[in-house]
DNA sequence: AATGGACGTTAACATAGGTAAGGTCATTGC
DNA sequence: GCAATGACCTTACCTATGTTAACGTCCATT
């Protein structure tokens, strides 16, 4: 098994032997499968667990009354959905598998009792959760403010360094599940305007993409079209606030 | 004192006296002052405190390498940063003022007294972190889906319900300090053309903007325009989580 | 009263990206 | 073997929105 959340989360702090056996005990809990394309949560749903993605790829997504769909998240392999979901009476928008789907129910006693029991885990988690709400902002800049080949960079750098961080890339290449009709519900453009921009990202040889498998030659290269800076994702170990509950 | 936030909270939980007065409190200990324009905290820096607005309008925004700047989420009168700041190295974007704004610096101690002594305002807290997010889902979709007209009738939807909540509107009137250019940083169109969108929505008579005062006589209709669907905003009291803290 | 800046407005023109239609290729089911 | 499906790709055409450049108004400053 891959770890992907130990994996992920320990970018930002160590967690002891204790820490790891506990986040694998929780996960191993509750676990369900989904279909590629099948709905893992409806919005009007009241949320009766934290999810966490084991192993597959899934996506928040939000539909408007004329059927036009939004992507507003991708959940990859060790992703969280919200924290603090219990708080809320429905939800507002869907989560759906991209592909085939394994994941882990979290219920609410079981996060309580790790957020007492194990300081390290909650501090890594919140983390988890403010790194996510940083994606959802340069989500916002990149809809915003990049042109549509910028932005189809810009998704395709940070999906490949989340991917990393998860474990789930082998030199620079990864697994890439998601069609254009997805690449373009995510990017706000008609998948016409996907294919087009694939096609010039791949004629500037700034990307590999056939049979579901990305593969980036330069990262760098990438991120420079992209006007792609990593910060947002806070993946920097410095980063981690050593505080009273160091062990 | 118009307490905005207490004001918006009461909108998801009842709180006791000593609840408003432990806010009261908090938003008195540390009281600064920022003029127009001005920023509050710089991308870069490592955040020490959580910012209350208690007055006035506020931005997060982030700037591309070219000078392109995206506005990102508004922080209306009793809007909270993010609780758990803490937690981060640095900001990865930076947060303005807008109007002059009055701002309470809430420190990690006083937050986490709080957190131990007042089990209801905690609830509420992650109920306003968990709006703000789905605020941010919903620019996505704003950015991603909608054109001009539904994104422009989208934020004015969005932004007089929030003060409206906040206790900020008068009748079908609020203030509107925002100006063209800001309008265009933040749904990412130039100013001219969100002149020519305003023009269209006065035009049909959906909206009175003049002298920094916006009017919408007729919020529905609006919201039409918009395919603007509030529940987002959590804003129903019914949402409320009753637990064993109730008191 | 003159100057300058911030903001709003308008017009003429340019273009990024959308729409519609249809084609290829692989996979699946009958 | 053939129809049906879904992903991908392409072309031709069209439109929403950007760009540039004027110009007007209102204030604050001198």
């Amino acid at each position: 098994m891959r770890r992907p959340l130990i994996r992920k989360l320990e970018k930002f702090t160590r967690l002891s032997h204790a820490d790891k056996d506990m986040l694998l005990r929780i996960a191993a809990q509750r676990v369900r499968r989904f279909a590629a394309r099948e709905d893992i949560i409806h919005e009007g749903e009241k949320p009766e667990f934290i999810n966490l993605i084991s192993e597959g790829w899934a996506c928040r997504y939000k539909t408007l009354e004329d059927g036009r769909r939004q992507i507003i998240a991708f959940f990859l392999p060790g992703d969280l959905c919200d924290l603090n979901v219990f708080v809320l009476k429905e939800m507002d928008h869907s989560i759906g598998a991209i592909t085939p789907v394994v994941v882990s129910e979290i219920s609410r006693t079981a996060f309580d009792e790790m957020m007492i029991g194990h300081p390290r885990i909650t501090q890594a988690l919140w983390w988890e959760s403010l790194v996510a709400a940083a994606i959802q902002r340069e989500w916002t800049v990149n809809l915003g403010q990049r042109d549509a080949l910028e932005r189809m960079a810009h998704l395709l750098c940070e999906l490949f360094i989340r991917l990393e961080a998860a474990g789930c890339t082998s030199n620079s290449s990864c697994e890439f599940p998601l069609t254009q009709t997805e690449l373009g519900e995510t990017l706000g453009m008609s998948t016409v305007h996907v294919n087009r921009t694939l096609q010039e990202l791949r004629a500037s040889n700034l990307i590999v993409l056939r049979d579901r498998t990305l593969t980036i030659p330069n990262l760098q290269a990438l991120q420079d079209v992209a006007l792609f800076n990593p910060n947002y994702l806070h993946l920097d170990r410095e980063g981690r606030h050593l505080d009273a509950n160091e062990e």
